[in-house]
DNA sequence: CGTTACCGTGGTAACGCTACCATGCTAACG
DNA sequence: CGTTAGCATGGTAGCGTTACCACGGTAACG
């Protein structure tokens, strides 16, 4: 591989000349500029970033460590990561910890090795470890989708306690009394928060008797285990509100086979929307969260905070959600309640009840 | 920073010393070795990869260079190849193209620069020119999806070509005689060879007449457009290919607006699948990719043109796609054509049909 | 007991680049 | 015309690590 000093021999120049033409730092003259060139062109001269990043301590490199970027919501956070970062001439390492604290370690420790200029971290837990190491190394992080109890870093995030507070109260607008939230793992503060939001409403609306609350994973599976339990309490929830879109696709899942019908025998609210060109028919009626906005910003604030230093002051950004009313939240309950024979009553026109697929299916 | 010489000076040891007991690179006694790494943890030692590499030649980075990380398909891909990176010990640099010719160059560059171990790339055209600039820096190259018509590289894919036969040959058993396959862009293989495959299976079977065959791109909005035209068009075809999953989604959207339903009036069969966890009631016939073995079949072909050398030989490494039956691909066109006037007879009972899901959008 | 072999350790010199300072030159100024 | 300013260029010295070679010491061997 030719070097700089290839270059700077064939151009009849001193190496830190050419290296001034290569990143335009310094004072050439169009005359040498051009030789320089030229010979670059010539012998297919690569500058060498390894190096550069030794000497300057920069590697124009950034990080997003996230719990898996297979989910939908995550995906969409990291192509705004990715977007904003080549915006800014950065490249992006992408890390999944699948919501695992060791591996959330072990993935920083190898980013400091490496010199990355900013982490983007979504915290397994409260991240807690993974912030103090990378405050030990002066690399700034920045905290992304979830909430620290301490401010120990900035962080980027959605508003996941108005976002179900605002479905709390549209179940409540639709005259549901006996609800249930089915949400994610103790310790992360999006499932806290959407339980608090989404209690909040319910409590403020003086209903008689506050929401069941589940908790378990972010996952498929585990959205079908809590809509079970959810519909075999007495007196039966009317509505269920899943706290992302695993849960979500679980609980529908999960009321197909049992064969409960969606909105009719029970409404269903949920967190994260999927992005339009992912499915065919939109049906859920979801607090939608900003997600490549909130890539994109979390660059942002990485870069000011790069540019900024370490400080005492951080940042909090939360991006508001947008409540999408579809067909699966229903109709007004009292409405509803004055057919209960007609599953295709006019107020709920053909509705795509869970039923009416679940019947169908091949197998 | 403290530096390995910091750990030296406090272990009273050598630099060489320190480097041999953080990379196990050599022999040291217990005794050292003790001292050494408690040196390191007392300072907070963190090796500099940068400096590691410049000295080295490795970075322990590759990169993968997709059109679009947002595309499920190349998510699943992503996800197997960081699995398989993260076992290896290695990070993964990710980049976005948008099938854009000039953004692959300009990433690829970038990654050169840098000295990238290894670039998987699913070229945008041929890549011929990305490929090239990878030659001639010596790093290796393997492409992913995508078939190279000259082989300049080594290839891990997808059965495209068998995959759209299978979904040819299953429409023929059902009967259909009048098809169209809605295809992805000119010159990237996969939408040349789902129409390849999708016709000799028509060919094969002595079709009086060759499917309609629309390319487009390899997104929603297309797919409305071509199924649009492909809807238009006498005597109109009583089932549609999709090439990917995007177009697919596309596709059921038009016919929804169109008021066409599936699969009582057109028969929808797609490629690529859409993981469980997305998806809460699975509709759409597929030719499904294993994306995820995809991407760590990748890493590993990477890692043996790593360790091989450069070489003239090329290897293709071809995996087998699975023919999925749900029900957009309907019954058998016979028995369907005996009740023309009953949607909802009892061959498709119940079925999913586009239009009563239609009927009952809010807006 | 001399020789060979290997183990544990260290010294030195890069890897390819740029920060820092120095230099010579021309232009501008009073 | 002397001085100052600023432009264009170069020299030197690292950045933090490891490759390479060297060396003393002990163990194993004939």
């Amino acid at each position: 591989m030719p070097t700089i000093v290839d270059v700077a021999n064939r151009a009849g120049v001193a190496a830190i000349t050419v290296s001034r033409v290569v990143n335009g730092s310094g004072p050439v003259s169009e005359q040498v500029r051009a030789r320089v060139e030229q010979a670059i062109a010539e012998i297919g001269y690569v500058p060498n970033s390894v190096a550069r990043s030794l000497r300057s301590k920069r590697t124009d490199t950034i990080a997003l460590v996230v719990t898996d970027m297979t989910n939908p919501f995550f995906t969409t956070v990291a192509r705004g990561v990715e977007d904003a970062a080549s915006d800014a001439g950065l490249m992006l390492i992408i890390c999944n910890t699948d919501e695992r604290d060791a591996d959330e370690q072990r993935y920083v420790r190898m980013l400091l090795q490496r010199q990355t200029d900013g982490i983007l971290l979504v915290p397994a837990r409260q991240g807690a470890a993974a912030i103090e190491q990378c405050r030990a190394h002066a690399t700034p992080v920045v905290v992304v989708d979830r909430r620290l109890r301490q401010r120990v870093a900035d962080v980027v995030r959605g508003d996941s306690r108005g976002g179900a507070f605002e479905l709390g109260q549209l179940l409540v607008s639709l005259g549901h009394t006996r609800t249930a939230v089915l949400s994610g793992p103790r310790s992360v503060s999006t499932a806290d928060d959407r339980v608090a939001g989404f209690l909040q409403a319910l409590t403020e609306a003086h209903q008689p008797e506050p929401p069941l609350v589940f908790r378990g994973a972010y996952t498929t599976e585990s959205g079908r285990v809590m809509a079970r339990q959810a519909m075999s309490a007495t007196p039966r929830p009317t509505a269920l509100f899943a706290a992302n879109n695993f849960i979500a696709i679980g609980v529908l899942q999960a009321l197909e086979e049992m064969n409960v019908r969606v909105p009719e025998d029970v409404a269903v609210v949920a967190f994260d929307d999927l992005p339009p060109s992912m499915v065919a028919f939109p049906f859920l009626t979801v607090a939608a969260q900003p997600a490549y906005e909130m890539g994109r910003r979390s660059v942002a604030v990485l870069l000011e905070r790069v540019s900024a230093g370490a400080s005492e002051k951080f940042n909090e950004v939360v991006l508001p959600t947008q409540l999408v009313v579809r067909r699966s939240s229903g109709d007004a309950l009292q409405k509803r309640d004055v057919n209960p024979e007609l599953p295709g009553a006019p107020s709920v026109t053909g509705a795509l009840s869970v039923r009416s697929v679940a019947s169908n299916h091949p197998g």
